[in-house]
DNA sequence: CCGGTTACAGTAACCGGTTACATCGATGAG
DNA sequence: CTCATCGATGTAACCGGTTACTGTAACCGG
């Protein structure tokens, strides 16, 4: 059915080695034959067969990147940055998403041996130890956003420093009833922002006081409610850090509702800077992450790994974050801010990425 | 270094032969063989090579998934519905996505003989006919909202009748004036869309005078832009109904900027309904659209032709899309809309997918 | 006790490439 | 002229599974 190389190398009258040898560039072969073999691959439309490919020379060019069931911009990106990296090395990408059960995770891992070359794996729910037993020995893999694990490369964001920058910034403005809207307990992410703002906090001098930490599930509806919580309370803070901009948004959304003026009576913040961030009424003072960066530098890693063979060395990497304040924490430039001809712009310019929607 | 069946075989007391029967359930094995062999395989920590399977069986219980380069929701909500339907059939998911380049997207297609059982395509720049020449003979295809080729299964939202029930809605509301913010010239579904607006227009005997029509490129920014210039128009336009919600959202924030209140003096309308258009000010009338459905069903198909073999029918199929009515289009329910509990309420209220974002 | 099933397990060919090694003609030095 | 060398190409083993075919007890009815 399929045309297999054994039929070109017939069709032009030579042997599979020479047919072989012409397509991966090895050996030396005269210009003449590659053209006669060029030729006649392209007569019978072939191209190798990844599996056959893959069987002998022990490498599929594949990648696997195994991810959490999340949603939005952060899953898109993240798999885009590790894309593009990935063909630019002339990799493939084998995602697997939307992991909620452990087992289900272990199993797409071990069903991964002889598919992938290795994997990147973001999983809040699998210990770094536990993945040594499903993974066949010596398959390189990177952990992302995971708490990092002795004998694995790992790469996540600064969440605490973020953090920290936001509430210096909010202070800076001469806030300190700062309330935190936190994320899902257990996520890595949520543990870290939380842990800058306590930090920062703390060296502002300031003690939260009971109420002033909501959880949140990382979804604007938890925002929503969270923000009417926070207004029941007495002292209302001033301003209300979300750990993410989506429950930012849905903060705003309830301080709205009830009536309640951004920034002038509440500042609030979020922690991603996502595209509509600038878009919120008012648009939001967040932390700038660039996901795709991080996607991309996952990969990165992977093929230095996959490459490197033994004598790569595994290491941690943070990637930094930016304030991008806008008009939604008040303070002295925000007025200003909101007549720019377009939009409201961060203070801190962070190119933006091209937002050409093809949707 | 990796385990093989051979290994199993050995550590066993078995034939390779066994070892294989026990792993795929096939053929007669005795329950005390099949224990030993589990134990053994287990103890070896060994699971089967993909390649070297996929080489004899002829199947790699992959499918290749290529997409062009889109940012955003619909993107991970796609690849969620593809990954999930897959995964539950057994099914590995390999993504090739962010290609602008038609020469690249051929390229890819190609690569993946040998690694896929079949593709999902969502190719904007390749008409199907060209397809033909970069795939396999004979593997199994399905387009995924493109123009729909003969010879080929298809499957899209139905952008046209979407478009169609939100004129007919602002006509019921008393507009007339409705001007449309069209997406990128090309994309299949904002000409779609588009002719859903004229041809609504037409039903409702209004003739969209020069203006009332300006392109956009699905991005907020663009949305933006076109925002101001709808401004401009004398007279003004009453509605303004964008190809997108990503539009919608950059139109809301230009004419919140000039001080034009949204919907007492100009509805605004959009195209998805993402998750944020129940959080914009106000909140987003939207056509709702399942993505994810989108993408099961693509799955779902291409599944069908994989297994069905020969005995194939290739078809059309399209997506109905749903109407939500919210507070950005003004009307009857507006302002009882505006008082709910927890942000406004869809008129037709649409369950609404699980948003725990993990981020 | 015998030919025929049946249940279970082993042997080896095969999938489609890659590549070490063999082959062979041409070339050049001695 | 001969032999070593080199460049170009062919031969066949091999990668790790799957499976058709084979072999062999055990068991059956007659």
């Amino acid at each position: 059915m399929s045309v297999t190389i054994r039929q070109v190398a017939r069709a032009s009258g030579l042997s599979v080695a020479t047919i072989s040898r012409v397509l991966n560039g090895k050996g030396q072969v005269r210009e003449a034959t590659r053209r006669k073999v060029m030729t006649a691959a392209a007569a019978l439309r072939w191209s190798p067969h990844g599996a056959a490919r893959s069987l002998t020379t022990n490498e599929t060019k594949t990648v696997g990147v195994v991810l959490p069931d999340i949603h939005g911009e952060f899953f898109s990106e993240v798999i885009r940055g590790i894309d593009v990296t990935a063909r630019r090395n002339g990799f493939h990408v084998l995602v697997s998403s939307s992991h909620s059960d452990r087992a289900e995770t272990e199993n797409v891992l071990r069903a991964m041996r002889g598919r992938v070359d290795g994997v990147v794996v973001m999983s809040p729910t699998i210990p770094a130890r536990a993945l040594k037993d499903n993974l066949p020995d010596g398959l390189p893999v990177v952990l992302l956003n995971c708490v990092a694990g002795k004998g694995f490369d790992s790469i996540s964001i600064d969440n605490c420093g973020g953090a920290v920058a936001m509430v210096r910034h909010l202070s800076a403005l001469g806030h300190r009833q700062i309330a935190f809207l936190a994320g899902p307990a257990g996520n890595h992410d949520a543990t870290e922002r939380r842990r800058g703002w306590r930090r920062a906090m703390r060296t502002a001098g300031v003690v939260p006081s009971e109420g002033w930490e909501i959880p949140g599930d990382f979804g604007e509806e938890s925002g929503f409610r969270a923000g009417k919580q926070f207004l029941k309370l007495s002292p209302r803070p001033t301003a209300i850090f979300a750990a993410n901009d989506a429950m930012a948004i849905g903060c705003l959304a309830a301080l709205q509702e009830a009536g309640v003026s951004v920034p002038r009576e509440i500042a609030v913040t979020g922690f991603d800077d996502i595209p509509f961030a600038r878009y919120t009424a008012p648009p939001l003072t967040s932390i700038h992450v660039s996901i795709g960066d991080l996607g991309a530098r996952a990969m990165e890693r992977l093929l230095a790994a996959i490459g490197g063979g033994t004598g790569h060395t595994h290491q941690h990497e943070t990637l930094p974050t930016t304030l991008v304040v806008r008009a939604s924490c008040g303070g002295r430039r925000s007025s200003a801010d909101v007549r720019r001809p377009r939009g409201p712009q961060p203070e801190q310019f962070i190119p933006e990425p091209k937002h050409q929607r093809q949707r």
